[in-house]
DNA sequence: TACTGATCATCAGTATAAATATTATATCAA
DNA sequence: TTGATATAATATTTATACTGATGATCAGTA
């Protein structure tokens, strides 16, 4: 039988799960509505100017049809915009807004205290330790998920 | 400004999305049709003969609500029973079926592959390494999140 | 030009996850 | 026993995540 409470699987779940915990509660306790996912996004974005969704859900191993909905959210709370791209009219070219980079601006010691809290179990070198071995093990498996991570928007062949 | 990409919470995201994306793999290979999720639900409940759905949740740290779909879809697949308690009208009492004892018997190996394909970028010893300072950090922070760890089904005050 | 294959976004469907409200039932305290 | 409180399950809403499919468009080629 299986020792389920110490597979990497039932432990990938809690710590998932506490992470989003802790980010709502920072986020909120400073009056924010932002989900994660949405932070990310927004982040992301606001280092590349510009990018279509498809290459943005590639920067942050998302799901392009997951980011649909984010872009989405993130739009009708007026912290992005979406028009088509004069060079491939298929493609939304985003950007952020200048609501949307004040937003990030007063967000991020919430979002970096969220980072803090959900290691508070452990030592800084401990913590250092579990980031780096955690980095490693998803390098390792990084083509498992539908939604790999790509290390720059995906090349034109 | 934040790298993202180094963020425990970011990590735990792309640690679990590996970790359901491993389970499917190997699951469908085998040709069963389980989620994590229920399989997890499933394996407690064969350990937990007659337990209600709110204590089964508490087990496995998963949210009331969210569990009630979970032991609905395994219900209708026959995985596992559900009637009214004599004890508490209230309560349903679970019990796994021949059915469900069957198939976690026959999915295990499947599952436990998926277990070592998520850590296959690590070495035995990383891999260890990883799993118990992960269980610390766990452990530190479990009472962020909305449905915590217990020990045993909740105590009646 | 017409065809082929790839890509961008979207849609429908299923499942997980949490917050909130409601209903039914228990339990405790006055 | 009654009234307050707590709990079990359900329903509803919002958000994430993935599968498979579709339509529009693009790039390269015959």
């Amino acid at each position: 039988m299986i020792d389920l409470f110490n597979t990497p699987g039932h432990m990938a779940r809690r710590f998932q799960q506490i992470a989003v915990a802790a980010f709502q509660l920072e986020v909120e306790r400073g009056g924010f509505d932002l989900t994660p996912v949405q932070y990310v996004a927004l982040a992301t974005l606001a280092l590349h100017k510009g990018i279509d969704q498809a290459s943005l859900a590639a920067l942050i191993a998302h799901d392009r049809t997951t980011m649909g909905g984010v872009i989405d959210r993130l739009e009708s709370k007026g912290l992005l915009s979406r028009r088509i791209s004069d060079q491939d009219r298929r493609a939304r070219e985003l950007e952020i807004t200048p609501a949307g980079r004040q937003l990030l601006k007063k967000i991020e010691p919430y979002v970096q205290k969220a980072q803090d809290d959900m290691l508070c179990g452990l030592s800084k070198t401990e913590a250092r330790h579990l980031l780096t071995l955690l980095g490693k093990a998803l390098a390792g498996a990084n083509d498992l998920s539908r939604a790999p991570l790509k290390a720059s928007a995906p090349m034109r062949k």
